[in-house]
DNA sequence: TTATAAAAGGATAAAAAAGGTCTTAAAAGG
DNA sequence: CCTTTTAAGACCTTTTTTATCCTTTTATAA
């Protein structure tokens, strides 16, 4: 349970190797695939959806590929994790009203609220200045 | 991120189900999978695995059915859930010593180690006799 | 302006997991 | 031995994951 994809895995790596790069470094996709050990042409579509939210920027042609959008401080853990798996919600009722008929008198909903905030506020607390430190 | 499948939520709606019975009360599988709008034959595979462990007792034959293995202030979450979804394991690397050669030098580890920590003990420290409360 | 480099986007497909059914066997009671 | 009820396993369908391939668009440089 709670597991992270494949997706995941290469996503944050992915973000780690670019915050790892000397400012301004322009990075290829192949590159950050060898680098990650990720397959490149889905890592490259990771790498699109990123360039949507502005998480990464993408630059085509020559000379061109990817760097960060934003200083690694401001990128967190949970921006990235939930920008490739969807928000962080351990229990389908808790996604919008009307989709649990037991709401109400459901006991088990306040303990996946607890277990969503905790979550949620675990993955805010990290940034990828922090997961990018070497050593 | 970290959903619940249904078989999580057939397997707790049933555990509370049988939480809910007068001690002593055997239930039929249809009765549960009726009174939990669960599907009969794939909750009676849940059953059949949570007889194995002990969470509940089967008896075959007329008269038979389901009841529950301990009281439901012995039985938590956290084990109803991982006997059905597998142990909570944020971050496939954590699984086992040698599945993730990036181990020690990887900053990610000890936060996936803590968000599991924190989930763990959440669902350790809810039982079925508080979420088959009424009211 | 032509060639080249690189990401963007779309279509497709294999593999795995989720979700569920069906059939036969085994146990218990009358 | 007949009925009721779970046990066990084979089987099937749908959805999600994990990709790959091909064409298009954009940018650069000769």
């Amino acid at each position: 349970m709670m597991e992270l994809t494949r997706k995941g895995e290469y996503a944050i790596r992915g973000i780690i190797f670019l915050a790892q790069q000397p400012p301004g470094k322009v990075s290829l996709i192949s590159e950050i695939a060898e680098a990650t050990e990720a397959p490149q042409t889905f890592l490259a579509k990771i790498f699109q959806s990123f360039a949507k939210i502005g998480i990464v920027n993408s630059y085509r042609g020559t000379g061109g590929g990817f760097t960060l959008g934003r200083s690694p401080a401001a990128i967190t853990l949970r921006e990235v994790v939930e920008a490739v798996e969807g928000p962080i919600v351990p229990n389908r009722c808790l996604i919008g009203a009307g989709s649990c008929d037991r709401g109400a008198e459901c006991n088990v909903h306040p303990v996946w609220r607890k277990v969503q905030s905790q979550v949620v506020g675990i993955l805010d607390s990290v940034t990828f200045a922090e997961l990018a430190r070497k050593g």
